[in-house]
DNA sequence: TATTCAATGTGTAAGACAAACACAATAGTA
DNA sequence: TACTATTGTGTTTGTCTTACACATTGAATA
C-alpha cells in the first residue's frame, strides 16, 4: 500500500484489490492486568478495527497476515478467522472523499482476531489513519460501523476457543506469574475464578513449567514464573486439550 | 436465476451479483440411521455442492438463504455462517464456457451448513446443473474443487455445535426414538456411545417428552417415541447449554 | 403356541473431576 | 518489628461421568 499514494488508491485501488471485499482484524493484546484491543484513528473520523484489501492474487488469510504486519510490524502471528460480515447496511453513513470511488461501494468483510505479545507491538497508523493504539477492551470508545460488533463477536470467539487452545502462550510475555494469567482468563471470560482451583486445572494440562525465579517488586509475597514448555505445548495443541472454563 | 436465462447469467450476472463472491451450502439431513448431505451434479461434471450468488443488494445471510430455498424448498430453516475460503487457488481446473464471463474470476466462499428434517425436502437441481440428490455422507464422491474440504469443515463445525445445540431438533422429524437421536450423535461425533448414559444426559437437559406411543415395525422389542418440547428447548437454548459430548 | 433372539428400559456402584474452603509463608510497608 | 495483602499448598465435599448387569418385550422361528 505504501507504492500507492492516497489519491491513487481511491481511483485506481481496484485495479490491485479484489472490490467489495475486505478483512477486519480485532488484534487483542495484554498489558498491566489488562485485555486490549489495538484500534486506529481515521483523519477527523472515529475509531475503528484495522483493516486491508485483498489483492487479486493473494489469499485471504494472507491478506490478514499483511494488514496485520503493517500495524504491528510482527510476523508470525496467532491468527483466527471468526466470521464474514455481510449485511449491505453494515457501512452506514460511510462517505469516502471520491464519490465514483471503489471505496465507495459495498464491503463485505472478514474477520480475524489476532493474539500478540503486548510488548513486541509498535502500533503504526497506515495512510489513511492519524493515530493507531490500544485500548483497554473495557473502555473501547464508539466505533465506526459494525466494528463494535465484530470486536464483541471476536471477543465470543476467543472465549470459546479458551477451552481448546492455550492462548496464554501468544499473549503473555515469555515469563509469566500465576496471577496473570489467570487475570487473562478472567478478563477473557468477565468472570472470577478460585485461584486454587484455577492453579490446579492450568498446571494439569502439563503444558507449563514453573521457574525458580520469582517476580519482585510488588507489595506482598512474591509470585513464582513460569512459562510455556513449547514441546508439551504443541503436543498437547496436536492432541487437543478438553477443558471447560 | 429463474428470470435471468443461461447465457444471460453468464454474460451479464455481475450486473445482479457481486463478483469474486459465493455462498455454499452443506445442507445437512438424516434418514435411515444415516447422516446425508444434499450434492449437486453439474452438466457433465462433477458433483458439488449446492452454492449462490450475493445479490448487489442482499445480505450474505439472505443469499444462503435463497439458495437453499431453491434447491430444498424450505423456508425457515437452521443456518449457520462456518468460515469463508479464500484461497486464490481453491478453484483449480474451473471451466465456465464464456472465458470473458464474469464467472471465470476467483471466487471467495462463504460457507454455510444447514440443518434440515430429510422426510420435508424436495431435491431440485438448478439451471447449471442436471441433478440434485442425497448422499451418505461416508459415501460422498468426488468432489469439485475443494468443496470437499468445505464439507469437512462444515461437519467440524457441527460437531463443536453439538455441545452448545440440540442438533436432533433440527434434523429429525416430529417424533423419533432414543436409539435414532443416538444414532444420529453417533454419526456426527463418528463415535460410538454408551446407550444407557447417552440417554441420561440426554434426558437431562430437560428438553423432550416421552409420548405413551411406541415405535413398531422393527424386530425386537418396541422403544418409545419423543419429542421435543418447544418451549423448554427454546427457553434451554437462551440459557445455553453446557454439554460435553 | 412356545421358544428364541436381539434390542430396549432401568438402576447402581466406582471413580474422576470440580467446587468450596483453611492455613502457613513471605515481600514490601508502616 | 509488626502488619498487611498476596501467594503457595492441601483437604474435604459433593457432583458428574463412566462402567456395567439384569429384567422386559416385540417379532421371528420352530
Amino acid at each position: 500500500m505504501k507504492s500507492l499514494p492516497l489519491k491513487d488508491f481511491y481511483l485506481r485501488g481496484d485495479s490491485v484489490f479484489l472490490p467489495h471485499l475486505s478483512v477486519d482484524c480485532v488484534i487483542f493484546g495484554f498489558h498491566e492486568n489488562q485485555l486490549k484491543v489495538l484500534l486506529l484513528k481515521w483523519n477527523e473520523g472515529p475509531w475503528c478495527l484495522p483493516g486491508g484489501f485483498v489483492k487479486h492474487d493473494e489469499s485471504v488469510d494472507d491478506s490478514a497476515v499483511r494488514t496485520l504486519k503493517e500495524r504491528t510490524g510482527l510476523d508470525d502471528i496467532y491468527l483466527q478467522q471468526f466470521h464474514t460480515f455481510g449485511d449491505p447496511k453494515r457501512e452506514k453513513g460511510k462517505k469516502v472523499p471520491d464519490t465514483k470511488s471503489w471505496m465507495n461501494k459495498r464491503f463485505i468483510s472478514i474477520g480475524y482476531y489476532a493474539l500478540v505479545e503486548f510488548s513486541k507491538v509498535t502500533p503504526r497508523p497506515d495512510i489513511l489513519s492519524i493515530d493507531c493504539q490500544w485500548w483497554d477492551i473495557s473502555e473501547v470508545p464508539t466505533l465506526i460501523y459494525d466494528h463494535k460488533e465484530i470486536m464483541s463477536k471476536a471477543l465470543d470467539s476467543l472465549r470459546l476457543d479458551l477451552n481448546d487452545h492455550p492462548v496464554g502462550y501468544n499473549l503473555l510475555p515469555g515469563k509469566f506469574t500465576m496471577p496473570e494469567l489467570q487475570r487473562l482468563y478472567e478478563t477473557i471470560l468477565d468472570e472470577k475464578l478460585d485461584r486454587r482451583n484455577f492453579q490446579k486445572r492450568i498446571l494439569s494440562i502439563g503444558i507449563l513449567e514453573r521457574l525458580k525465579e520469582r517476580k519482585t517488586g510488588g507489595a506482598h509475597k512474591a509470585p513464582y514464573l513460569y512459562r510455556f514448555d513449547k514441546k508439551k505445548y504443541e503436543k498437547a495443541l496436536k492432541q487437543g486439550l478438553k477443558l471447560t472454563f
